[in-house]
DNA sequence: GGCAAAGAAGACATTTTTATCTTAGATAAC
DNA sequence: GTTATCTAAGATAAAAATGTCTTCTTTGCC
């Protein structure tokens, strides 16, 4: 699996988040219902997310969670980053610290390539170019089909 | 991380066997003090291996681990998909079964794109190349610097 | 002020992964 | 046959990931 539960989850959950383009604060229990994922699991991914001030959060009637940034400022890299941390985009596919091109493992150059790849996939769109495909083509992110 | 533990210290076993060409069997202490890698759990791991008929064991005294078959006929991918299955060339980056082209998620065609790219780095090289690029470049697979 | 809604935080439990230890079984050398 | 050298296999444990539950705090509304 390239990603832990916990990433799918924030992943799928800020998706939708910016899907819904709310200009309120969506609760955590509806998103958690929507998208039929554990609530204090979920609970846990947003707080950490919030740490890092990729979102904003508020208590009481009618709080939830909120982008903390214009969705066109916000990339799933940085959501990557936040919840798995950032050894998928830096560290030695074999596990080898200090693995680089001095003294490179058999496998360096080759997934050098992919990793960025990989990277590109999560930075080269925003939550904003997400939100409108999302809408436009009823796009998944739930367990049981949409439609 | 990509690959779990197991997996990383199977695909370094792999490769350190490979590159020793023996003709002989290879004990796997010899394997996991070379490696630095915990000999009862390397153990484990090559039961796996020996279990998937890529590798071969041998008891006794001069006995150990082989390569079931030619060096050639032998990839990484292989490996991967023995220890790890074969989730990571398949499933959904964000863990939604069923996702596909008909009911896609918004990373669908690009995780493909990029899951092919990783599928091929562990594919289009047999441990047989891999040997020969060890040996010819003092290409590393320990943990400390081999020189 | 009192109540209800909502996230924050921590305790707890379960499962999986990683690691270690012990015993059993196979084999070669003598 | 005995012994030393190996892997196989299972028990156990430690750590991390995943999931659940309870309590606390903040906030809006009456």
């Amino acid at each position: 699996m390239l990603l832990s539960k916990s990433c799918e989850y924030g992943l799928r959950a800020t998706l939708y988040l910016a899907s819904l383009e709310s200009e309120r604060y969506v609760s955590i229990r509806k998103i958690s219902e929507d998208l039929d994922i554990s609530f204090h699991f979920l609970t846990k991914i947003f707080q950490t997310l919030t740490q890092a001030s990729l979102m904003q959060s508020f208590r009481g009637p009618n709080g939830g969670i909120a982008l903390a940034r214009p969705a066109s400022e916000i990339t799933l890299r940085d959501i990557v980053i936040a919840i798995e941390g950032p050894a998928l985009f830096t560290e030695c596919v074999l596990g080898l610290p200090g693995c680089g091109s001095g003294n490179p493992c058999p496998l360096h150059a080759r997934w050098g390539m992919v990793r960025e790849q990989l990277e590109a996939m999560f930075a080269s769109e925003t939550l904003a170019d997400f939100a409108v495909k999302i809408q436009a083509h009823d796009l998944r992110l739930t367990t049981l089909p949409s439609s």
